[in-house]
DNA sequence: AAGGTTTTCTATAGATCTATAGAATTCTTC
DNA sequence: GAAGAATTCTATAGATCTATAGAAAACCTT
């Protein structure tokens, strides 16, 4: 039998790939040398190049583990027929969910991603981009059917809903006590209202 | 004469400070190597220890320059008497004007300060958190006053605003034609009035 | 232009890390 | 329990990088 479809082989894989999520996390992709993953594994060093050809390899791997669900999951609710409202409420819980979950994974993909060869760069982008690109939609439905603002950019929304997430990613990543219902709810509070209240002052004709 | 208050010596460790902001943006703090940042001011490797007792302190230096100048106009932003959405505009401009002038420092500042050295983390996590304090405090005064909703967490609030800010400074320094006055534009009107247009609807007491 | 000071250079010791080769061990299946 | 396959180990070559020492060059200042 070959080791690729192999019970324990697939198994143990998977280990190394969380393995090098929690060691990339904490000191980057440079800082981080293959021992410490092989050790995480309990396995040495050498050992762990049974599973990658390389360490770039393995960053590899934990990229896209980080961000294939949450892609999916995108998938899903840009197909779904729900109010502006429910999907953006959808698409910050999924993402921020996603931080909780696969944890590291996620981080890793966002801040060490660059250091990955070209070619698998450009993939990962790819799926990335077609996330940003779903949300666009979403906000371009929206204003046509006047949940949003006309005056709203989708481009510009869509970044910054990400950007948004994935900087409460990083804390909810660092903070493991960090309620995540309420970052959930603050942060879809803050993007369907605004800080203020009073909206009827000056507001742009729609 | 001491080096350290030479003409030259200054103007040269300035370089160097630049240099290392630079190299380390785009390779990061492990990924970087002292060869890179002293051929980037054209000198050789070596001689870069005149300047820096060892590659930590180029990165804490690199952080100082990048957090001090912002958050010293934080400082004038606090006492100044405005309106709130006036003082939130001007933290989201300076925010993100630091990225275009001190491009690489704040970015570096953000992703690699934590490989500093323990106590020179605290010192400039100090810096830090007095940003964050007085954005909470604007926003403090802000819902006392009525200007912003009472529902609003001001520590939720303060963190948002820094997190989009950083969102967007990534952004903002890999990309250079990205139109700084437009995302300062759409950023402080997102913050200000939310993605909707129609409060009226089923708002909170207030 | 001599003497002292500052800046830069060359060369290298010592540390660390990736990736590989081949031996040793464990697991499977008959 | 023997044969073969899969997994892990040990040991190491080769590369790279930091930091230092001491020589060389550039630069004052008188």
């Amino acid at each position: 039998m070959q080791k690729e479809n192999n019970e324990k082989y697939s198994r143990q894989r998977q280990a190394a790939v969380r393995a090098a999520a929690a060691v990339f996390a904490e000191k980057g992709f440079h800082g981080a040398c293959t021992k410490d993953i092989a050790e995480r594994m309990g396995i040495k060093q050498g050992s762990l190049y049974y599973y990658f050809d390389s360490k770039e390899e393995a960053l590899g791997e934990v990229c896209l583990f980080g961000i294939r669900a949450y892609v999916e999951h995108m998938d899903d609710i840009a197909e779904s027929q729900q109010s502006f409202e429910a999907k953006l409420t959808a698409t910050v819980t999924s993402h921020l969910s996603s931080y909780r979950e696969r944890n590291e994974a996620l981080k890793v993909y966002n801040d060490e991603r660059l250091y990955l060869p070209e070619a698998r760069r450009r993939r990962l982008k790819q799926l990335g981009s077609r996330y940003r690109q779903q949300l666009e939609d979403i906000f371009d439905d929206a204003k046509k059917a006047g949940a949003v603002r006309n005056s709203i950019d989708s481009h510009f929304a869509a970044q910054a809903v990400i950007g948004m997430c994935n900087a409460w990613g990083d804390l909810i990543v660092r903070d493991p006590d960090l309620d995540l219902f309420k970052v959930i709810q603050n942060c879809t509070d803050l993007l369907i209202n605004g800080f203020t209240d009073n909206k009827n002052t000056d507001s742009q004709r729609n």
